[in-house]
DNA sequence: TATTGTTATACTCTATAACTATA
DNA sequence: TATAGTTATAGAGTATAACAATA
């Protein structure tokens, strides 16, 4: 072409993947969204928390990347919607930690099923080895980001 | 567990495109963004005229998969910028023709090999076959999860 | 001095829809 | 009536940093 460049949008691979992630992500988020009325956010700290129904919000942060001050945020959206409470960290007074209220409980019991079954039904076109690969991919291309948004 | 209800974040496949998904786009951005003052969609639209140089502003927005409020704002910035112009469709009053000018084509030619030299490390952990693997199960992904939004 | 969590601020992005000019 | 593109606006989300309490 004119310009001696070159670049296919469609086949680049970041692209790629944002878009799908994208489409997945407010697939799910239609759920949780609109019927419960959670933002991203909410929703990952909620889920965080169905294991064992309590974590410190420093754990929090971690197992939902997101960093503290949006968890903060998402944690007293929730506290005033009655699903989850705060309290001290008896091991370091400057920690909290977060628990689930039975209404948080009752809302995750509601919720889990329905999200659970859009991840099934986007797993359905994937065979048991096809769900390995996909996942051992996703975790070489993320180190490697992560690599490369060290090296700046 | 207590709760009598599970779900582990780590393993669910929608939170984990998100994550990797952005953590790609993060590393991509790193070039477009920081380097060049680009936004996301300021870098799709230019990188949807990399091909031919010109393009309806229609076609921008399907191709990028923006919207056209979106397109519309990108272009508007980028014209500001000098990197391209809009001229009227002959065909179509309604529509315009979005062209990259010879500073929007210079701006890429330093551009592009920065970001095609950040895909291909992304890619370099990956044969041949698990690319076009990979390829084929994000486009499955895609229209199922496509699926569910239609259906709500 | 460093860390946890909260709050403030400014900025960007997103969603919706009204508006114009054409078709 | 419908479509292409622009503009307006309000709501969400993001990034940075200051801050209080504690380690």
């Amino acid at each position: 072409m004119a310009s001696g460049i070159r670049m296919n949008l469609q086949e680049f691979l970041p692209y790629r993947l944002a878009v799908v992630a994208e489409s997945v992500s407010r697939s799910v988020a239609q759920v949780y969204a609109t019927r419960f009325s959670l933002t991203r956010d909410e929703w990952r700290v909620l889920a965080a928390l169905v294991e064992s129904g309590r974590m410190p919000m420093k754990a929090a942060a971690l197992t939902t990347t997101l960093d503290k001050m949006q968890v903060s945020r998402a944690v007293s959206r929730l506290e005033s919607a009655g699903l989850v409470v705060r309290e001290e960290d008896p091991g370091d007074r400057r920690g909290r930690i977060l628990m689930l209220t039975s209404a948080g409980r009752g809302l995750l019991r509601r919720l889990l099923p329905m999200v659970e079954a859009r991840e099934a039904f986007l797993l359905e076109t994937l065979s048991e080895d096809e769900r390995r690969l996909l996942d051992g991919l996703l975790e070489r291309l993320l180190e490697r980001s992560q690599q490369l948004q060290r090296q700046g």
